[in-house]
DNA sequence: CTGCTCTTA
């Protein structure tokens, strides 16, 4: 709990503002806003300055005294480096500012202005509800719509009524600042200029005359960013970085190597003359050392060509030119497949707007777009919130856990899909996060503490009963980052014998776990930091996100050792299933392969695909899976697998695979399983009524063809059964005297018709069937109740002595008790 | 035969 917040009172000292900044000008009306109103919206493009500013003006406006003003960022780096930058700005005064993101808490008693990641400020409302720490909180880039800020501004709009001393500044780029207003009860909203110089915008879509290429090929639009460029270069525009947007990495790499042939053999001929210039790709998966290529200065022209990390993420410095393919990559959730789709798709006009943009920070920029003006007016204005396109489930689970109540009342600003919200439950209850009543389990308590995807969690406490929490924290962890395997374009092969080092036959989660251990060994060597570093390279693996694994992995130790009692951390150290003398690699983990893998499966049910032909398997509700050709189980899976992630691009791919048993679907799946039954007919060896069992889970046959006792499962349909096949036609085996009594009537009455030729004196089946029917107690329906039955007829204080009321004519029973034959084995009997 | 990008107790 936070301590009583220290007033650090000081000598009010001038805070500078840069007279550049257009914000400055609007200093006074910011001030007097943020006095006047408690929520307040300011709008701000590119270079207004209101990242860095109005955390300073906040101060002026005696905001931070006895709480802090907190700052939110939509990544750590920009967290970070905007702290940095408002600390040197403060001068003598920037002990104030501070910050804290994921893994690094960089504030102290003196902090007053403190910068973060949004995802901090929304785990800190687990510890601080009504966050106390705070009397006032800036949303910053809250037209980014990302899920932490739908949620974040949620959470506010509830709290400002309980906390009228807070203040929430929300500011964003000039778009859609009327819907943040309306949803804050029409808050008032100060609009800034941007510092950016105009940007040319030209429209170069594809010729629609131009013939199609070989049926089912895209539209080409590679050939045409390539055109593109090159016109741009052999223009009379001048010199001046170039960044080109590509929505896949695929797409880049065709570009860059088109773009790299192009300059050589026709650069001379469409007039360019400039020396050949450098051709950078850029996107996310890169390791750090070829992202940082961007930004050294080389001497000639630089043409980048990235996804959108260039969008948002990383702003490359120097770009006078853009071509944009108006693409990219968008992920939506699947709610009836549950699945993941990752389609290229045409991005909204905000997006196309922002890409330009790129090109107007040093100097007048031209943006080709290779698409048409009526194209982009035709699209839409603001990209789909991403909480309206994603699973639910972290959020509805944090939502229970803090109180927050149903999530379809709670005031997000687009709410999301009431299917979307049951889903979300739906796995929730899948997991055993969630009881009947939607009430947090004590699984469930567990899960939500921890910084986890709840199916994540749900491993780990799977793995915590099974004694094998060493290796599945690991592979939590590592499902919790990136892939940290590198794969560049033009030494694929190479990094694939290197990955194959750690590879494992069986599982690509046994994957993680090898290299976990390769790299563990060499940390616990005490190498150096550049020793590793060396190591990473020569493997080809990302030193950044081997470093957020053990981050990641120390957390999850931290959060277990803290959620159970002081105690609990040395059984949780200890409960590794690794065989300590086996020492080989792809056999350390042989004998507890079945432990691990159950674990894991206990998050992935939703995941599981049957073998239909090689690496196309049957997925749950009716869905293909393909392997993805990345997996170490290409090419080798066996019958049953599992997948961590199921992603569809091209096609649906199971992601990170191993083999399982089928038989360990139907303990762990329990109430999930559908159960049908055929085929139900008396056995007389064991006395029962039998059917077949089909287990199935998500549509997936998991059991086939099992024979059950029929009568506990359908006991009024079993019953008819036992009548008919046991008692009418004489199968029941055993011996009951008053089954043989009847029995001989039936065959004394056939021989007096046979004497008589008449047919009319022996009852049919059907008589018989409905004389049982009505004599029968409903309960019985198998040989053993049938004894149990006629073993009550021997207590005194029964009325009615069941024998005599099963014979088929009046006062067939011979006194009590005597329904049950003497002799035949193991039966009851009456003394 | 190959998947955009962020973020956390």
């Amino acid at each position: 709990m936070r301590h009583e917040p220290i007033a650090i009172r000081h000598e009010p000292r001038e805070i500078n503002y840069p007279e550049v900044l257009p914000i400055t000008a609007e200093k006074e009306r910011i001030i007097a806003a943020i006095r006047d109103h408690q929520v307040l919206i300011i709008a701000g493009d590119t270079g207004s300055g209101k990242s860095t500013q109005i955390p300073k003006m906040c101060l002026e406006a005696n905001r931070g005294e006895k709480r802090l003003i907190g700052c939110t960022q939509p990544r750590r780096l920009a967290a970070t480096s905007v702290a940095a930058r408002v600390r040197e700005e403060l001068g003598e005064l920037g002990h104030l500012v501070g910050y804290k993101i994921r893994f690094s808490n960089q504030t102290g008693p003196a902090t007053r202005i403190k910068f973060m990641t949004d995802g901090i400020l929304l785990a800190e409302t687990q510890q601080d509800q009504s966050l106390r720490a705070y009397d006032t909180i800036i949303i910053d880039e809250a037209h980014e719509r990302s899920l932490n800020i739908d949620f974040l501004l949620g959470i506010l709009k509830k709290l400002l009524k309980k906390r009228p001393d807070l203040k929430v500044i929300i500011t964003s780029a000039t778009i859609d600042t009327e819907k943040f207003s309306r949803a804050f009860d029409l808050a008032p909203v100060i609009t800034v200029s941007g510092r950016t110089y105009p940007v040319e915008i030209r429209y170069r879509a594809a010729d629609d005359t131009r013939e199609e290429g070989a049926a089912g090929q895209d539209a080409g639009y590679v050939e045409q960013a390539v055109e593109a460029v090159l016109e741009l270069c052999g223009g009379a525009e001048g010199g001046g970085d170039m960044l080109v947007f590509m929505p896949t990495e695929r797409d880049i790499r065709d570009t860059v190597e088109l773009l790299g042939k192009r300059f050589r053999h026709d650069g001379p001929r469409l007039g360019i003359k400039e020396r050949e210039p450098e051709i950078l790709p850029l996107f996310g998966r890169l390791s750090g050392t070829d992202q940082n290529r961007i930004f050294r200065k080389s001497g000639v022209r630089k043409i980048v060509v990235s996804t959108n990390v260039a969008e948002t993420s990383i702003t490359v410095p120097g770009i006078r030119y853009v071509v944009d393919t108006g693409l990219a990559r968008i992920s939506s959730y699947n709610v009836r497949a549950g699945t993941t789709k990752l389609p290229v798709t045409a991005i909204s006009r905000a997006s196309c707007d922002q890409r330009a943009g790129r090109c107007g920070r040093v100097g007048p920029g031209i943006c080709v777009r290779l698409y048409s003006e009526e194209d982009y007016l035709g699209r839409p204005e603001y990209t789909l919130p991403e909480i309206v396109r994603s699973n639910l489930a972290e959020v509805i689970l944090f939502m229970i856990a803090l109180r927050l109540g149903n999530p379809k009342k709670f005031p997000f600003i687009d709410p999301p899909a009431p299917r979307a919200v049951q889903d979300g439950y739906n796995l929730l209850a899948e997991l055993g996060a969630i009881d009947p009543e939607r009430r947090l389990t004590e699984r469930g308590r567990i899960m939500a503490a921890l910084p986890l995807d709840p199916r994540i969690s749900r491993m780990i406490i799977c793995a915590r009963e099974n004694g094998c929490l060493r290796e599945v924290v690991i592979i939590a962890a590592a499902l919790s980052i990136q892939d940290p395997r590198i794969r560049p374009a033009d030494n694929a092969r190479q990094a694939d014998t290197a990955h194959a080092r750690f590879r494992s036959e069986r599982s690509d989660f046994l994957s993680y776990l090898h290299l976990w251990d390769l790299y563990d060994d060499l940390v616990h060597q005490k190498k150096s930091a550049s020793a590793l570093g060396r190591f990473c390279k020569s493997n080809f693996l990302s030193y950044q996100r081997l470093r957020e694994w053990r981050d990641i992995h120390e957390q999850i130790w931290a959060q277990l050792a803290t959620s159970g009692n002081g105690r609990e951390h040395h059984f949780f150290l200890r409960s590794s299933c690794l065989a300590e003398l086996e020492t080989e690699p792809d056999k350390r983990y042989d004998s507890c392969y079945d432990r691990i893998h159950q674990s894991i499966l206990s998050g992935n049910l939703r995941n599981i695909g049957l073998k239909k032909e090689k690496n196309v398997y049957q997925g749950g509700q009716g869905k293909e899976l393909m392997i993805f050709p990345g997996s170490g189980q290409f090419n080798r899976a066996g019958q049953w697998i599992m997948a961590a992630e199921l992603v569809e691009t091209s096609r649906l791919y199971a992601r990170t695979v191993a083999g399982i048993r089928v038989e360990w679907l139907e303990p762990l799946a329990g109430p999930l399983c559908r159960r049908s039954y055929s085929a139900p007919h008396w056995e007389k060896r064991s006395g029962q009524v039998v059917a077949l069992e089909k287990v199935t889970l998500f549509g997936l046959v998991i059991v086939a063809g099992r024979r059950v006792n029929f009568g506990p499962l359908k006991p009024a349909e079993a019953r008819q059964i036992f009548i008919q096949a046991a008692l009418v036609e004489g199968e029941c085996g055993g011996h009951f005297a008053f089954l043989d009594k009847n029995r001989q009537l039936i065959t004394d009455l056939a021989d007096l018709e046979d004497r008589l030729r008449r047919r009319d004196i022996l009852v049919d089946e059907m008589l018989i069937h409905e004389f049982y029917d009505t004599r029968l107690p409903a309960e019985v329906h198998d040989r053993a109740g049938l004894i149990r039955l006629l073993k009550s007829g021997c207590n005194p204080m029964q009325r009615a002595d069941p024998a005599a009321q099963l014979c088929l004519y009046p006062g067939g029973g011979e006194g009590r008790g005597d329904g049950l034959d003497s002799g035949g084995s193991g039966r009851p009997r009456c003394r």
